[in-house]
DNA sequence: TCTGTATATTCGTTTTTCAGCATATAGCCG
DNA sequence: CGGCTATATGCTGAAAAACGAATATACAGA
């Protein structure tokens, strides 16, 4: 049951719902889920922290990049959780807005697949997001 | 969104979800509660209190009594955590253990149905549990 | 109206949680 | 190695949550 109430408690933040519902789309690293939520570094860092150690995340590195995926269900209340964020990720519009911003920096070309440094590109470059790998 | 993180909130706490379970069997006053989870009333009030606030209960006054049950479902997460409490209850051992105290209380006579009240019963008959109406 | 019982609520304190900031670690590439 | 980037973590203060103990309210019955 205590594995149960971490799910429960893991749920209990506004901010870590809302990862949870992003990475119902697909495997997110750090930086994007900044992106979308417009959040610091270190409060998302923190959150995904939280949610990997109530067991409802996993994490892979790939190079310096590290994405998050939903777990597969490591306890009873995360199957019925898993369930209920695919269920209402529809409904919500704050959910709505937030894939929809996931999915514009993916169609801007700002994922996270390696990518050339960006001390590689020359500084007026960078003014055009589109060049740019990553989302700063 | 907001209605659905208010019932994570609420079943992020042992003493609550230990309630939430106790409740899939029928609907319960406070001391029956009290008396499972050996716990000080006032501690029960206030978590049934947030429980309600929180919309996963209602509540209803039976003379004295005050009987609370879980809600019909009042936001989408209510009802996967309204099906993940029915499905997980036979599942937790800590939870049989409440359910099985619950239904001795039951079967002691221990039940809240009005009774006449203790100050009829001669001070020997107190001795014997079944006789009383009501848990102290 | 007075007593006793069931429940709610207030108060003061302790614990937990969260945010912001700064700093540390780890990998890439030159 | 050294610099840059992505991510994690330590620290501190503030806010929220939880508790125990005491008190207040509401109802029943004589």
């Amino acid at each position: 049951m205590d594995r149960d109430l971490a799910v429960f408690k893991a749920c209990s933040d506004a901010t870590r719902l809302r990862i949870l519902f992003l990475l119902t789309e697909r495997e997110l690293c750090v930086c994007e889920i900044m992106a979308v939520l417009d959040m610091p570094q270190g409060k998302i860092s923190r959150h995904l922290a939280v949610l990997k150690q109530y067991g409802l995340l996993e994490d892979r590195r790939d190079g310096v990049w590290i994405y998050y995926a939903l777990a597969t269900d490591s306890s009873i209340a995360l199957k019925y959780v898993s369930v209920y964020l695919v269920s209402a990720r529809q409904v919500h519009e704050r959910v709505q807005a937030d894939l929809d911003r996931l999915r514009g920096l993916a169609s801007e070309g700002k994922i996270c697949v390696p990518q050339p440094s960006m001390a590689l590109l020359q500084v007026d470059e960078r003014e055009d997001p589109a060049l740019l790998g990553h989302p700063s």
